[in-house]
This record gives C-alpha cells, structure tokens and sequence, in this order.
DNA sequence: GGAGTCCGATGGCTTACCTCA
DNA sequence: GTTGAGGTAAGCCATCGGACT
C-alpha cells in the first residue's frame, strides 16, 4: 500500500530558460558543457504531492540569491574602487568608436555633451525609424549600423547603443510576460493537484469500504483499473499504459 | 516638488576570432 | 602544423542618471 502510493508521488517542474547570460549562438551548448553549467531554469516551479522535504524550496531561493547578490555587489565594489563619478569626470564609452563624441551631431536638436550627461532624446522620426530596422533584425552588422546612423544623422555607437537597450528590454519584457504564463501554469496544476489529492481520497475511501479487499499483491493500478468511471491525467494515463505492458 | 518610469549611456565581463612567436 | 599568449571586436548585464509624467 505504501509503495502504491509513492508510486502516485507527483512532481512537476516547469522550467525556463532565461537569464543565463550572453554567450554566442555557435558556442552556447559546447560552453555550457564545458563551464559544467546546466542550462538552469532562471524560473522553476515545482509542484509535489506530499514529498516537499526532497527539495527544501529556502536552499534553492539561498543559493540563488547569493549568486545575483554576489554579481551586483561586485560590480558596485568595482566602481567604488575606481571612484567613478558622472560629474567629475567625462566618460568616453569603450574606445571602441573615437568619434563617438566628437559634437558633429550638437545641430541634431540633441546635444549631446557627454561630459555633463546631457540627454539624447530621439525623434519620432528616428524612433520609429529604429523600430521599424529592430523588426527586421534585432542585431546589426557593421555595415547596417553605419547606414542606419548615417540615415537617421546618429552616431554609429548611438545606435549600437539603441539596439543594445532594445534587445534588453524586448527581453525584460517577454520574461514578465513568460513569469506571468508561468503564474498561471502553477495555478493550474495547483488546481488540478488538489482535484487529483481528493479524487485520490474518494478513492481511497472506496477501497477501504470494499469487501472482499483485494489482495495485498495486487498494485493500486490494477485495483483502479476496475473502478468504472476512473479519470486520469494525459500523463498518468501514459505511465499507466506502460506499467501493464511489462505486467504482461 | 517628490516619486516613479522611461530610456540613452556607461563600465565590466565574456567569448570568438585573429595574429604572432 | 600546433599551441599558448595577447589583442580586439562585439554582445550582454547591471547600473546610472537625465528627462519626463
């Protein structure tokens, strides 16, 4: 009876595979392999029936917890090594385009004086210009950025920069959305896990009333199976089909 | 005018790729 | 031909901070 019932132990994960960090399309699985890092879900949802104490929730959250604080404080101890500071100092970007800031572009209404951060707003025009090209391909080479600068009267690195951020934020964006569908995924089967908690209760109870009771050889499967209106999950269904072919 | 949000910009980090000894 | 070091380019991430609501 105790194995017929851990054999209804249900766990279920969903997993999503976001925020594991850039790595380049080619090398991505080689990497990960390699780094000995498992495409870790950045979100996981983990439902069980009554074996909740196999995977402490706390360890997992800690574990990942430590690790975002570690990147975040690091980056923070960085800049407050090297005393960063927009005000005192002009920050030039990454010499990778020198002619980044070289004020060609101050009668583009923008202005754009790095050293006192002043603001670059885009246009309508150069908005929708952006989105319009993000559509096509959300990255750029060489060759389309340096036209579509040139189209749009921007510097090359202002719209490295817009795709970049754009890239970010579609992905930001469609995580929430992803978490949120995820949301209700969990409700779902959290639903669906106490229907099949009662259901299993009812059936018990069935069992218990029954006389004769079946005899204690007998899995829970084989005694279920002759219950007439039994319903059962896609899944289980599944596993069940598969346990009474070997049983044959 | 203070809080919240948006978004352009930045520095740091990682990886791929190339060159050269 | 192979290998390791060093340099560079390009992308991502976390964050900052000005502008706007």
């Amino acid at each position: 009876m105790e194995d017929d019932h851990k054999a209804c132990i249900t766990s279920l994960t969903l997993g999503l595979g976001i925020g594991g960090g850039y790595l380049p399309k080619k090398k991505q699985n080689v990497t990960m392999m390699m780094m000995n890092k498992p495409n870790k879900p950045a979100l996981s949802l983990d439902l069980t029936f009554e074996d909740d104490e196999a995977y402490p929730k706390e360890a997992i959250d800690e574990e990942e917890e430590e690790e975002v604080g570690l990147s975040m404080s690091l980056n923070k101890r960085i800049r407050e090594e090297h005393n960063y500071s927009n005000n005192k100092e002009c920050r030039n970007g990454k010499n990778r385009d020198s002619s980044y800031n070289d004020g060609s572009n101050d009668d583009n209404n923008n202005h754009n004086n790095y050293c006192s951060r002043k603001k670059l707003r885009l246009t309508k025009e150069q908005s929708a210009l952006l989105e319009e090209n993000f559509k096509l391909h959300t990255t750029l080479n060489q060759a389309q950025k340096q036209a579509l600068a040139k189209q749009l009267n921007l510097k090359h690195r202002q719209v490295e920069v817009w795709f970049q951020n754009r890239r970010a934020r579609t992905k930001l964006k469609q995580t929430e959305v992803d978490c949120e569908f995820l949301k209700k995924c969990c409700e779902r089967l959290t639903d669906e896990n106490l229907r099949l908690k009662k259901e299993l209760q009812e059936l018990r109870a069935i069992k218990v009333g029954a006389s004769p009771s079946p005899t204690p050889t007998q899995p829970l499967y084989i005694q279920l199976s002759k219950s007439a209106t039994l319903t059962i999950c896609s899944s289980c269904e599944e596993l069940f089909k598969k346990t009474k072919q070997e049983n044959m």
